[in-house]
DNA sequence: CTCTTGTTTCAGTTATGACTGAAATTATAG
DNA sequence: CTATAATTTCAGTCATAACTGAAACAAGAG
């Protein structure tokens, strides 16, 4: 792996893009890094290439793993950690929907679960407050759902219905 | 307004979940506040209600009124201006989308051009990284293209193609 | 015009979370 | 079992961004 001008354009922009993403700057470099890189790399070297600290990237690479975008190997007769990426971009965007519901639909969920059994019992609460709690959980269960069943679908049929594009509402009708 | 409860908890987790989902707290319990509340509020009334600095409400309507999320209105005789939320679940969504797109989506395309028009002159670059920056091209392309196409779907269409689910993919054989 | 009421700006403070580097831990080879 | 090499943990530092409150600014009423 050579950092280019190119490929050091690719790792800064998605590193300052990672925290719009919900992780941190070093965490979205070293995906990119591992994204486009040919062969698989070792920490030291991602230190190198990245000019962080080792603890950094050992901590980083622990939270890819978690969310399921980085994967370990091993180079036979050599005990140290390769790492290499998903390189698959709808399955890399799979991952990433999954994570974000994850962290960002579930609890609302649940919140708001909480909330409208709660809210139906307070007498001082106007009924219009009421609705738009019932009308917002309802909403954010039909998304949840929708996207673990978008989950289920494969990549093929899934590039075949986004280049559809709005022309699928003609086959709804 | 009155903060019941199940209403404070409500904005509460909104505030906390704003923070993920790319603003800050204030701006975000205030958007739950407005949305939740039967009449529109004014801005010292959203002082008393979430405790906050006057200026800080200042800002974060500032802000919500840019995303098209909240809007003035005014009462007869009296000065102060009032505000209130977009109700309708389906265009809050919309927006929010179309905030995300431009904020993640957007910044990213430009950056994947320029990076993968670079990346062909460089000669020492492995032939497999230029693939993967095309191929991350051609994917962030697609979704941005889908996104904007959506957007146009009235919210009946889009509340009954969300319904289907993934039996939409037996439509498409 | 000036008083009152409401709004915005901005410098300084505070809170949050990422990052470093030294020390502790783990694992393998001999 | 000991020496060596690699990895992880964690306390402290640093960077970023939100929030406050005082002061400046607007706009309508009389």
């Amino acid at each position: 792996m050579k950092m280019t001008p190119a490929v050091e354009k690719y790792v800064l922009h998605w590193g300052e893009m990672g925290t719009r993403w919900g992780t941190n700057r070093t965490v979205a470099q070293i995906q990119a890094l591992l994204y486009l890189s040919p062969e698989p790399l070792r920490a030291d070297q991602i230190v190198d290439l990245l000019s962080v600290a080792r603890s950094n990237v050992s901590t980083s690479i622990r939270e890819l793993q978690s969310y399921r975008l980085v994967r370990m190997t091993h180079v036979l007769g050599d005990r140290r950690d390769y790492f290499e990426s998903l390189h698959d971009v709808w399955e890399l965007f799979r991952v990433i929907i999954e994570q974000r519901k994850q962290r960002e639909l579930n609890p609302t969920l649940s919140m708001l679960r909480d909330c409208a059994a709660e809210i139906d019992q307070e007498k001082d609460t106007d009924p219009l407050t009421k609705t738009r709690v019932a009308n917002m959980l309802q909403f954010v269960e039909t998304t949840s759902h929708w996207y673990e069943e978008i989950n289920d679908i494969p990549t093929s049929t899934l590039t075949k219905l986004m280049k559809l594009g709005k022309r699928i509402t003609k086959l709804v009708k």
